[in-house]
DNA sequence: GTCTATAGGAAGATAGAC
DNA sequence: GTCTATCTTCCTATAGAC
């Protein structure tokens, strides 16, 4: 045949993995990945446990690098263990974009719902208001960043007074865009 | 009675919007609601075109907030706009926390599926690392942003080949979290 | 191994009694 | 206005034929 057992669950995997990214896992069925694997779902679950198991065969690899990486750093003391920190994050998340997409592409799944209709084309021109306007591609990257940051901030218990937050969060992002305030 | 029918009407939007912001949007049932509010999904859907209505009006006066920052901003020029794009950014999500959870707990919804066991903990330790683990709130919200930003940089599309990615994202990072590297 | 058929349950939404 | 009961639809998962 065509294609043995482990191809086809690579197959099934792959299919899963790139469903999940775009419609989130609630939001995928296994008809939605039979039908474009091109199968039962019967046979998908003759492959695997369940819908779960697909999800933890997807993403264990990638929680076993921040595993590793929690292991390297815990180490490292102080000061010593920013820069690793950094370097091992960054390559953890482009190294497993997919996989990372999975947990945050529930939030691009929202906005398509009607009650947010115009919130993705406003936050492209956020970020580039945050950019400064320039298309410089660092600076993009810069404004992104702060796209990404402001929210996860906001919304984490922090130790700050909210108008203690609010100024060095300001303060911070615009130190990330390398705006830094320098009036008095 | 103990309550009229506007005052019934902000009580499920209150409790739609708890649940919401903890188990997410698809993560929470009509059923959830009623039982939180301690009525039926019946008396819910007398109030409200459905779900989705009880959502979009929850999320209307953020989405509008969006909107006059956008309308603001747009007649900003180049340097200029990126200041009040970031307070205004700042001050919108700060203000609309709740709503704001919305869009983004569902990824907490995801990381208690037992694929993502202890990915929760190992992010406090990296924000700790990212910190240089010191107990400083700023230093503690500079490592809380770039745990925020990496992700959302690393999973759009941006115009930067990997290699270099991978090192604007390491510098930027570590501007923003004052450890900017010296070596030359 | 893969299929069809179906069980079994939960979801959103509706009908009609009170 | 709020309830109970019900409808429809969709889901995951299983049983058994091929």
């Amino acid at each position: 045949m065509a294609r043995n057992s482990s191809g086809f669950r690579r197959e099934i995997l792959e299919v899963a993995s790139r469903l999940f990214a775009v419609t989130g896992f609630k939001g995928t069925s296994l008809q939605d990945i039979a039908g474009e694997v091109g199968c039962s779902k019967a046979a998908l679950l003759y492959h695997f446990d369940g819908k779960d198991a697909i999800l933890t065969e997807l993403l264990t690899p990638a929680v076993e690098a921040l595993a590793e990486l929690d292991v390297r750093l815990a180490g490292l003391d102080g000061d010593t263990a920013v820069r690793p920190a950094v370097e091992g994050f960054v390559d953890l998340v482009l190294r497993f974009r997919r996989e990372v997409k999975i947990l945050y592409d529930e939030i691009p799944e929202m906005l398509r719902h009607p009650a947010l209709a115009g919130v993705l084309e406003m936050s492209d021109r956020l970020v580039d208001a945050l950019a400064g306007r320039t298309a410089d591609p660092e600076a993009h990257v810069a404004a992104l960043m702060v796209l990404g940051a402001v929210p996860v901030v906001g919304t984490q218990p922090v130790p700050l007074g909210d108008d203690e937050l609010r100024a060095v969060l300001v303060r911070r992002a615009l130190h990330t865009l390398d705006h830094d305030d320098t009036r008095p």
